[in-house]
DNA sequence: ATGCTACTTAGACAGACTTCAAACCAAGGG
DNA sequence: CCCTTGGTTTGAAGTCTGTCTAAGTAGCAT
């Protein structure tokens, strides 16, 4: 059930990125790369149960439900998080191989690449 | 010499992020959310030296120099690398501090919080 | 000085992004 | 069956971004 650590690529200043894979990382970067995201995916992440509904979310910002929702998409799309519907609610939820991928990709950088 | 790690948050799934700091973090995710730019900073960490000079990032794109230059600048005013000038040439390094904390942003999730 | 090479700045333009209001779909309760 | 509540989709307005060309600055060599 728990995925395998999907280790794409070397932390950044380990080896060039090939174009390929900065494409695809730039994707989930994007996705992060805005405030209400960001705070989005924290809310979600350190919710008591690792889940949390859509009326727990909107509360907290100025913003329209619609507008949460376009950013729950985009986190959604880029593969960060999950979302299901139970009833009257819907929950998402962190998917850990994605922000793993991105811890990796930030690793520190205790050691500098081989010269 | 070796950087102390500024901890500024802790991982995203631990606890909301403030939206100061989900606003702090997404210029520096901003910067780095481009292809082009994850590939720069990739070139830059992984040039042998720790420093690459501008010349030596030109060539690799299918860009103009301009552009390769705005790019710079971008990761720079977001304090990802830091530049230098010595003789004729321009020389860029990465930050360890600036990628540190965004690897600290993504840490691992194995625990998720506490409820 | 003049010219050449390395790089940056300024201005312009097409495309993408954030946000909202309005309309729409889904589920549960009279 | 209608109404209410929870979320999403659609369409549009304003802003930001990535890229280029053209022009500017910095250093080196003649």
């Amino acid at each position: 059930m728990t995925a395998v650590t999907i280790q794409c690529c070397a932390p950044i200043a380990r080896e060039p990125l090939s174009r390929s894979d900065a494409a695809e990382l730039a994707v989930m970067l994007k996705a992060v790369a805005d405030p209400v995201r960001l705070r989005l995916l924290s809310m979600i992440g350190s919710h008591p149960g690792g889940e949390a509904c859509v009326c727990d979310l909107t509360e907290t910002f100025d913003l329209t439900a619609p507008t949460i929702s376009h950013h729950l998409k985009v986190l959604r799309t880029a593969g960060l998080i999950d979302g299901e519907r139970r009833g009257t609610w819907v929950y998402y939820r962190i998917v850990p191989e994605a922000v793993n991928r991105l811890g990796a990709l930030f690793a520190p950088l205790t050691e500098p690449a081989l010269a």
